[in-house]
DNA sequence: GTCTATAACGAGATAGAC
DNA sequence: GTCTATCTCGTTATAGAC
């Protein structure tokens, strides 16, 4: 934040994210389920009530915490993208996805909490949505380019598809071709398959030299939608 | 079980399966990490301390309760392909993919438990390694089987990937070539990536019509590996 | 206005005595 | 196997400090 504030200003973001610190801590020991208001304030020497000064809710510190990780994550790969934004569509592809897993392997807590499974009880609010997209555009906005100069050769869309796919780039990615819009989603969930596994000890005694592994795995997702080396 | 049983024996199968099926009541309302000896003891009018002559802890339990979804998953995936068991193997590849998807939408809290995040302070035995392999095994099944037949066009195998390639095959794939070694242990793990995200709502608003996108995507995930259609 | 602390509610878990 | 005393939790009402 580059907003000038006084003292009290200050002050709130910083016991916000204090709490929010302290919540993450918690979130990797005892899990999301276990999350505790209470337990919280303990470990910062509060009251709980004093909480709800900066969270009105368990659910909004739930919510909070949700759209820092969406955002963490969507940060490392766009900032990854930018570094390699002069080279080829296919090897953007690749970087995200390295980027990707290279975040969800540093944070495997937040990880599973916006991949993993669903919090009893609690219902993510429309408000995580823009922070949760920001993988999927990016993603898009490879292909995309990739269909503008020329590099990209989707497989053939199974006419049972095409109405799907249409309404597909017609809500989220105007400009590429349908072809291309169900092999992208797919492919934007099978990454996260990918990760998964490799996170949650899946590939234990299966894939030992993960990272090649996963390379030679995206840049085959990326060739499925249609992208070129 | 076909072993002639003595009433004891009877009885004290039929009160281990009544302390699952409410330990699995209760993983769907509160979470396998949530999940309490206690609290199941209650709902079935028993005291905690009997539940120890069933089960010695809660992980145990949770144990038996992952072992029972992995076997219920692959149950109902071999039912699945014995089903078309005379057909190519890229429609028997489907089969299973689709019988995956469907015993997931069916037992979403087994899923959950199986494939979702890890249960927090809990580390799986060895003793589940058989019954979370039956699905691997069935998929290895069937691209061995497409090899044999000279259906099998796998992609060319990544130098950097040889020798971890002959290492899978070696290991729990004999008779498949090892260019499939790679391709296929990433299909398994994005198959499960489409799967989680349309459980998990991540496909919301995105993805609405979703067998046929399902479809589509386990058939190109199929030809990634080198089945023909 | 902005914040923290006290106390309490209703619900549930837990430990130990019996 | 039962009972009770003591913990936890999210949340709110209220009172007072700055």
């Amino acid at each position: 934040m580059n907003t000038p504030q006084g003292a009290r200003a200050r002050a709130r973001t910083e016991i916000t994210a204090a709490i929010k610190d302290e919540a993450r801590r918690q979130l990797a020991a005892e899990g999301a389920a276990k999350l505790s208001l209470r337990a919280v304030a303990r470990a910062l020497g509060m009251v709980s009530s004093a909480l709800y000064r900066y969270f009105p809710s368990r659910d909004d510190l739930l919510t909070a915490l949700i759209i820092d990780a969406y955002d963490s994550l969507g940060a490392a790969a766009e900032e990854a993208h930018e570094a390699v934004a002069d080279e080829i569509p296919a090897v953007r592809w690749t970087a995200v996805c390295v980027a990707v897993r290279g975040w969800a392997l540093a944070h495997p807590h937040e990880y599973a909490l916006i991949y993993g499974s669903p919090v009893p009880g609690y219902v993510a609010p429309q408000t995580t949505v823009p922070a949760a997209a920001r993988v999927g555009l990016l993603l898009i906005g490879v292909v995309r380019d990739a269909h503008e100069r020329g590099a990209l050769t989707p497989p053939p869309l199974p006419g049972e598809l095409r109405a799907e796919a249409e309404r597909m780039t017609a809500d989220f990615a105007p400009g590429m071709p349908p072809e291309a819009a169900a092999p992208l989603v797919a492919a934007w969930a099978q990454l996260y398959g990918l990760v998964g596994f490799e996170l949650f000890g899946q590939f234990h005694r299966v894939v030992e030299d993960r990272e090649p592994f996963f390379r030679d795995a995206v840049a085959r997702l990326g060739r499925s939608i249609g992208l070129r080396d």
